[in-house]
DNA sequence: GTCTATAACGTGATAGAC
DNA sequence: GTCTATCACGTTATAGAC
């Protein structure tokens, strides 16, 4: 239950306000329609502070683009790596840990793919993805049991397009989603938190051989 | 095969060459950091004749938007509201259409989504995707299936969160996903060519009673 | 550290010649 | 219709007082 607090970090200091002010600004509008004086109003301070501590409207990007990243891999690390759990249960917590993340901030997928878009960003080769993903003790498990006809063949990529997917795309559409039926933030927010268990299910359905 | 023709739409007319410019801009920055000179520059033409010919940066992207919209909308509709064909049928072809139309446009998702986000946009209202949608022959079908338990009941949102996140999130990931594997772009075509069989397949699995 | 005032710059838009 | 030159404005960033 730490997502609370992580949301509204400790806001003593006032290099801490204006951080958490520019993440609640850059992740809802994006760097380019983010003007510094709107985060210096959100933070309560005056513009020249934020000069002053950050050096610069990109330099304080860059610092809320890597914290995001990180924030977003480190979920994903810490269930693929563990040695304890089986493939089933790490794609359940996977799904389960995602949505209650996008619950609270459900303007994080769009603004890191929105930004990462055209940047072939030195952060993705900086934070490596690819080590946290590819390497991961969940992908030796999903290729061992391939092996062993447990489970379907295929691309792994296809597997975590298919969870990211089905996990994630719901969030980044909600304006078109919310619209189409009128269901209100509370339904959607029901209709997520039943995918917790359905998505796991449709998963395994696809694993069958 | 109409696609390449859309792609480069006739370049004749001044006009044309602004709005072609300014659509692939539009679609590759977003709105706020896309510049009237980029454009201009794009189309081969000076800066002073965008003006001339559609007032404001503002309405030049109005037209764009509501043309993207509209043609993302478009193959939905023709395949939904047909009578002829099953929902088995449906799926399979609004999968390979949409992969077809994003392996042409992929900047088209993560910029109806990003410029939608914010704005509980006129614009969804204008389209209309509600009607397009939820009151189309395919829902009608679908909802018959459910009530004949011919298909495993659940509500028809996450079947068309489903569908649409395992077609689309691969697109809109996609820097991410090229940097997972050491994967080339032809690669990435490949494998989204391979998802037109499959995730119909992965659907249908999902609709099993 | 924090503020006010202002400089420096970029961008959308227009005037006016051709 | 198309161009060059320029205006008008908003935004980032800094200087300098407190």
């Amino acid at each position: 239950m730490k997502s609370q607090k992580e949301l509204s970090k400790t806001d003593h200091s006032t290099e801490d306000k204006i951080k958490n002010a520019a993440r609640l600004i850059f992740h809802k509008k994006g760097y380019a329609a983010t003007r510094t004086r709107d985060i210096a109003e959100e933070a309560g301070i005056n513009l020249a502070l934020l000069n002053y501590y950050f050096r610069s409207k990109e330099k304080l990007f860059d610092i809320i683009m890597l914290e995001s990243l990180q924030g977003f891999l480190h979920s994903i690390k810490e269930v693929f790596n563990n040695e304890e759990t089986s493939l089933e249960n790490k794609i359940e917590t996977l799904v389960s840990n995602y949505i209650d993340l996008l619950i609270e901030q459900p303007d994080i997928p769009l603004f890191l793919l929105s930004e990462l878009r055209n940047n072939p960003n030195e952060l993705v080769s900086k934070i490596n993805i690819k080590q946290v993903l590819m390497n991961s003790y969940f992908i030796k498990q999903f290729k061992h049991a391939m092996n062993d006809g447990i489970i379907a063949t295929m691309n792994p990529l296809h597997f975590i397009m298919n969870i990211l997917g089905m996990t994630v795309f719901p969030f980044i559409a909600s304006p078109i989603l919310k619209s189409l039926s009128d269901i209100s933030p509370a339904d959607f927010e029901d209709l997520m938190n039943q995918r917790k268990i359905l998505i796991p299910n449709w998963i395994k359905g696809m694993l069958i051989v």
